[in-house]
DNA sequence: CGCAGGATGGGCT
DNA sequence: GCCCATCCTGCGG
């Protein structure tokens, strides 16, 4: 296979929607012993727009804790918990000091799917990384990557994987932001068309 | 198959 | 003290 690791230049794009739609068909990579990896193509993704988007985390500019990595240089992994239970996987694009986000919301299964069989037991092969839960599971990301750096070595993105023509990629409303007042229609969540591996409808 | 409800803990008002 | 960028289970059709 021959993929490449995404360079700085790739997330430092300006705008995010433009970087969520070319991070389909790429590759999530997390390493694992013996110099094995545990990888998936990006088949879903959501856009969380700057200080604007009322969905965001940093809405209105919103500095805590938690929302500081997203303040940092496009190409930097924020994850955070959710529902107590959950961890999301999502990379920060363009300049610092700008939050702008892109979540990764399902992958379809490349490498390492033994290992995902065994983090996910319980559930069939075909939900292993059908949703931005599953697939923190499945590729064993949590807390600890918070801030970790997509151009170095504990989490990364490889390109030229899978040519996405834009016709093949589908748009609608993002999941589970009904508090998001005008930005609950926006159509900022993209997903590859006929993929089997999307969380949710079409 | 679809849907309702519970789990569970950090972040924020 | 309430709210989540979710997932799983159990129950009914």
């Amino acid at each position: 296979m021959t993929t490449r690791k995404l360079a700085r230049e790739f997330y430092t794009h300006p705008d995010v929607l433009t970087v969520a739609r070319r991070l389909l068909g790429q590759v999530l990579v997390v390493p694992a012993r013996n110099g094995t990896r545990v990888a998936g193509i990006i088949v879903e993704t959501e856009a969380y727009r700057g200080p604007q988007d009322r969905a965001s985390h940093a809405y209105g500019g919103r500095r805590t804790m938690r929302t500081e990595t997203m303040y940092r240089i496009g190409g930097t992994a924020y994850v955070y918990l959710i529902y107590g239970r959950y961890h999301q996987f999502n990379v920060v694009t363009g300049v610092e000091e700008v939050p702008h986000a892109v979540l990764v919301r399902a992958l379809e299964p490349l490498q390492g799917i033994r290992r995902m069989r065994d983090r996910r037991r319980g559930t069939s092969a075909h939900d292993l990384t059908n949703g931005p839960g599953k697939l923190c599971m499945a590729l064993g990301v949590d807390g600890r990557l918070d801030g970790a750096d997509l151009i170095g070595d504990r989490v990364w993105i490889e390109g030229g994987a899978r040519q996405i023509s834009p016709a093949a990629i589908a748009c609608g409303p993002r999941i589970g932001i009904d508090y998001a007042g005008a930005y609950v229609g926006k159509r900022w969540r993209l997903c590859v068309r006929d993929e089997p591996a999307v969380s949710g409808r079409r």
